[in-house]
DNA sequence: GTGTTTGCATTGTTGAACAATAAACTACGT
DNA sequence: ACGTAGTTTATTGTTCAACAATGCAAACAC
């Protein structure tokens, strides 16, 4: 009888369906995006759309130029290494300091055993998501809700440099085994080497997605 | 000719105005702010103060309960101790990693001028806001937008946290010359041990305000 | 070709209206 | 007197239509 979330408002609603379609790429960065066109389409009113305006734009998930109108936010190679700084910031330190029996690692777990089943099935989209997840976890270990937001918010950004180019996320295959290991670090207890492998590994993500990043760049 | 900020809409114009408001008391912890009241007493629309209210509901400034509207956030300890482990975080971080000629460092040295001119003057309100710059100064040596946003929150947070008392800022006077020690640090190229001064700092001054949170907590 | 002006599309903002929800209040039965 | 059920009222959620303000582009004059 009771649900988790008492008042699903249409602002929320909204958002939840705007991001889904900027991060499964339905809409490109730099898109832009008319309060009138969307209000429309989306059959609310333009009101409402402005605030989830204000809400995505908050986020990093869109850019919004006063007078201008809003577009979806098209990261560069400045986002990617800031964003990877912070991840090196907070994820080693999550780490460092995790509690051996959290709560957060057993979603750890959980993560790894299904990025295995998709990564069998040939899903990489599906394992790109597990391994967000995975390291979503990772910072709930810090109990810090103030980061656990943060990372929410530059991973969703991270997705969106991304992209959806599936051949991108299969990349992220070979981290799949990483990410069991380093598990298995943790429940040994030694975490300050936990957080050491983290860093090559967000160091290694980081120059693969960059070189990526850089090859479409010039292509066009 | 030239504007530093292009295109004043009013959601921004307002979101500073009540941002004012809570810092100075005008808005107390807990009021709940009625959007009917609030926009006539402002002189804006509702929808647009809605606008504002998303604003800074994400800034940490209010709290947001759909259908029942929004009040001043409340900082319990819960808030004062995440808030303080990040700035042990990013702070010292953005030390040990701080480049000697960043224009971030004449910033720090800027506040602490203007620390030491309120303090003679016993302007403790003035030194603490010269403070909190120093603190965004350090944060901006990481040249780390994302970074440095985080930091704008949690430090318009822990204002709040703070109230308006004076007695409370003078409690902030005797860091006057700890920052500048640390500046002076820093500028030697210590900046390891910059890091760890500014450690211990952060740990005393989370001690403090802690012990004044409860104490008014017992009060009430 | 450069600069100005005009017109148009989009955003910024407003006010009023109605639906949906929560809180306050009343009436009732025991 | 007490708790419960139903009703009233105030507030929020959402929509709509309008107008002002801004930016962009095309037409125009020199």
């Amino acid at each position: 009888m009771k649900k988790s979330s008492p008042a699903p408002v249409l602002s929320e609603k909204t958002a939840e369906i705007i991001r889904q379609k900027i991060i499964t790429g339905e809409l490109a960065p730099g898109a832009r995006l008319s309060e009138a066109a969307l209000s429309e389409r989306l059959a609310i009113s333009r009101n409402t759309l402005r605030e989830v305006f204000r809400l995505l734009t908050q986020e990093g998930l869109l850019h919004y130029e006063p007078n201008c109108g809003v577009c979806v936010a098209v990261p560069d190679m400045a986002a990617i290494i800031d964003i990877y700084r912070i991840r090196r910031l907070i994820e080693c330190d999550a780490l460092r300091q995790a509690w051996p029996l959290h709560p957060a690692v057993e979603r750890m777990a959980q993560q790894i055993t299904l990025a295995r089943e998709h990564g069998a099935r040939g899903d990489w989209s599906a394992v790109g998501t597990a391994n967000m997840l995975f390291h979503t976890a990772i910072v709930e270990l810090s109990d810090s809700p103030r980061l656990v937001r943060l990372y929410r918010h530059i991973s969703a950004e991270l997705r969106l440099a991304f992209g959806h180019l599936d051949d991108l996320e299969m990349l992220h295959a070979p981290y799949i085994e990483k990410n069991a290991a380093l598990l298995a670090l943790l429940n040994s207890g030694k975490n300050e080497e936990a957080a050491q492998m983290l860093a090559s590994y967000l160091d290694q993500s980081e120059r693969t997605l960059l070189a990526v990043l850089q090859r479409r760049a010039a292509q066009a």
